[in-house]
DNA sequence: TTTATTTACGTAAACGTTTACGTAAATCAG
DNA sequence: CTGATTTACGTAAACGTTTACGTAAATAAA
C-alpha cells in the first residue's frame, strides 16, 4: 500500500486535487454527491492528508506547545492533563517540554517553535534566577498563555490562583492553632506566585502580631539538599510550624521529622501547597493549599483556544482561580 | 520584523537558498568561510527554519508520539519524563496524548499518526476490551514500541518490568508475613502486564498451599466504584493481605480499611504495585512493588532513535526491567 | 428571452524547504 | 601544460497541500 495522497485519491475519483481537497474539508462550494464520494473513497483508501503540506500551506499546525518546569509532578501532570483534554476536543496536538527550572532551556524551546510549529503556547516558566527572556519575541507571532508560573515582566493573558490570599489563610490556620513560630520553606520564589506565597506569610504574621524573623524563612535546593536543610532549620530554629511553599518540600518536612523524632502535629504543625493525591492517607494526612490544577490546565487552554478561533478574548486578562485549603491531620491540635 | 525564511537569507548574503541551506545542515559542500557568514547572518535574522517546510521536503518530522492512558498518573508522568529527557538530547520535539484507556479513541489517534506528523510512536495501551487494534497499520510505516502495557498480538519491540516474577514475590511476601486469605485487586487485566501479575499470584499461591479462590479477586472500576468493591471484598470475604494491582487501587484500601475500622496491617496487610513518591511517608508506610517508570521511558525512547538514527536493533526484543519491592510498614507484623 | 447570478468544479501558483543535477573555477595527476 | 578531478556554489524541481482565479453549466431575475 503505497502512501495515499490528495492526487492519488483525485485520480480514482476522476476529480482535480482541488475539489477533493475542498470535499475534505466539507467546502460550500462543492456538490453534496461529490462530497459524499470524496469521503466514501477517503476512508476506503485510508487518506490522511499529511501535516506538513497543509501546514505549510495553510499557515495551522494543529499543535499548541506546553512548557512546564517538570512533567512528572503532580500539579503539572494534572494541568496537563486538563490542557490535553480541551486540544482534543478541538482536534488538536499537544507538544510538552520540561525546563527542569532552567531558563536557557526555556528560552530555547521557545525559540523553535517561534517558525509555525505551533499555533500557541501554554507555559508556565521556570524558576531560575530572573534572567533574560525571549517572551516579547512570541506574543506578535503567537498567542502566549502563562498559567501558574506566570511572567511579571510582560504584559499577557495569565491563569494563577490567589497565592496571597492562600498562603495568608495558611499562615493564619497555623496561627490560629497555636503555632508561635512558623517557618516558611521558599520555593520558585522568582515568580509572582512563590513572591505572593511569601507575603501573604509576612501579612498573616503581622496581622497576629507574630515578629517575622529572617531565620525562619529558608530557601531550598534540589532533593538530597532539602532534607538536610529542613533538619537544620528544627534543630536550629525549632519552629512550632512549618508552611512548605512547594509541594516538593513537604515530603522533606515530613522525613525531617520522622529523623529527628519530632511528631506532626504535637511538635510541628505542617501545612503544603500541593496536589498530591495521598495527602489523606499520609502519616499524618496532609493539611494542603490544593490548586485547581486541572481547571487551571483546561481553563488555560479554553482561553488558548478562544483566541485561535479568533473570538473575542480580553487581552491583557489575569484570571484568578482559587486553591483550597483542605484541613487535615498535620496541623491539627 | 517579517518572517525570515531561508530566501531573505540568501538575499541578504547574496548567495543562493542551496547554499544557504546546506550551510545551515553543515553540508560538506560548502565552504568554511561561507557556513560562517550564513550561521552569523542567521543567528543575526533570527531565523528558524520552518518545519513543516523541511518536514514536506525531507519527510523527518523530528518528532515522537507518547500514547499512554493517562498524564496525572505517577508511572506515566515518570516514564513521559524520561522520554522527554532523551528527546530532547536528540533534539526532537515530543506529542502526548492520552487515552482514557479507550480503544477507540487509541486507534483515532495511531491513525491520525500515519502521515508524516511524527518518526516514531512510544505507547502504553489502553487496557480497554482487548478490541481491534490499528498496530498492524504502524509497523510497515513508523517504528512502534511497547513499554509497560504492551500489545501480545504482534511482534515488536517491548519494554517490560518483571510482572510476573513481582507479583509472586508480592504475594510470597505477604504469605512470609502471614497472611493466609490474599485478595488481589485486579487492573489493566486485558494486557500482558496484568495477566502475568494475575498468574505470579496465583503461582505464589500455589507454591504455599494456599488454595486460590475465585472470590478473592476482585475487578475494578473507577475511582467512586474501587472504594465500595474494596469494602464489599473486605467485610464479605474478610482477607487479611491485599495486593492492588495497580497504583490507584492502592488509595481505595486505605479508605476502605480506615472507614471499615481495619487496622493496617495489623487486621489486613496491603501491597501495591505503585510508584507513588509519597508511599514512604503513608499512614502506615505502603509496601510496593515500584516499577523503573523513569528508566523505561528512557530505554523506550532510546531505543526508538537508534532505529530513527539507522543503528542496529534487534528486531522484535523484549526487554525486561526489573521492578523492585520496597517492603514498609503495610505488610509489617 | 436575455442577462445576471449562483453552483460546482478545474488550473495553476504558492507555502519554505531540500536535493538532484549542472557548472565554473580551482586543484590535482601525469 | 593538458586533462581529470574536486570544490563551491547556482538552478530548478519536488514534497502534498490550499486557494485565488477562471469558467462552463445551471439557475434566477428581468
Amino acid at each position: 500500500m503505497d502512501k495515499v495522497n490528495i492526487k492519488k485519491l483525485a485520480a480514482e475519483l476522476n476529480l482535480s486535487a482541488a475539489t477533493v481537497s475542498r470535499a475534505l474539508r466539507d467546502s460550500h462550494e462543492i456538490g453534496a454527491a461529490t462530497k459524499a464520494r470524496v469521503m466514501e473513497m477517503a476512508r476506503k483508501m485510508n487518506y490522511v492528508a499529511n501535516p506538513s503540506a497543509s501546514n505549510l500551506r495553510s499557515h495551522k499546525s494543529k499543535t499548541i506547545a506546553v512548557i512546564v518546569p517538570e512533567i512528572a509532578n503532580s500539579f503539572f501532570s494534572q494541568a496537563i492533563n486538563g490542557i490535553e483534554e480541551i486540544a482534543r476536543a478541538h482536534n488538536y496536538h499537544v507538544l510538552i517540554y520540561q525546563t527542569h527550572e532552567n531558563v536557557e532551556t526555556e528560552n530555547a524551546f521557545i525559540r523553535s517553535l517561534l517558525s509555525g510549529r505551533v499555533d500557541g503556547i501554554l507555559i508556565s516558566i521556570a524558576s531560575g534566577a530572573n534572567g533574560d527572556r525571549d517572551f516579547k519575541d512570541v506574543l506578535p507571532v503567537l498567542p502566549l498563555i502563562f498559567f501558574d508560573r506566570v511572567y511579571e515582566d510582560i504584559e499577557a493573558i495569565k491563569i494563577t490562583t490567589n497565592d496571597y490570599q492562600s498562603s495568608y489563610t495558611a499562615t493564619k490556620h497555623l496561627i490560629e492553632n497555636g503555632c508561635k513560630k512558623i517557618a516558611y520553606l521558599k520555593g520558585i520564589d522568582h515568580t509572582p506566585a512563590g513572591k505572593n506565597r511569601i507575603a501573604g506569610y509576612i501579612e498573616a504574621l503581622k496581622d497576629n502580631d507574630i515578629l517575622f524573623e529572617d531565620g525562619l524563612m529558608i530557601n531550598t535546593g534540589d532533593e538530597q539538599e532539602n532534607l538536610e536543610l529542613v533538619k537544620n532549620l528544627l534543630i536550629t530554629q525549632k519552629p512550632d510550624g512549618l508552611i512548605a511553599s512547594i509541594e516538593d518540600l513537604a515530603l522533606p518536612c515530613y522525613y525531617a521529622c520522622r529523623e529527628l523524632g519530632l511528631k506532626i502535629p504535637a511538635d510541628v504543625k505542617i501545612i503544603s501547597f500541593s496536589n498530591l493525591k495521598t495527602a489523606g492517607i499520609l502519616n499524618p494526612s496532609l493539611t494542603t493549599i490544593a490548586q485547581p490544577a486541572f481547571e487551571m490546565g483546561k481553563t488555560a487552554a479554553g482561553i488558548l483556544f478562544k483566541i485561535l478561533n479568533r473570538k473575542d478574548v480580553e487581552p491583557n486578562q489575569t484570571l484568578v482561580l482559587d486553591s483550597e485549603l483542605v484541613v487535615r491531620e498535620s496541623t491539627g491540635q
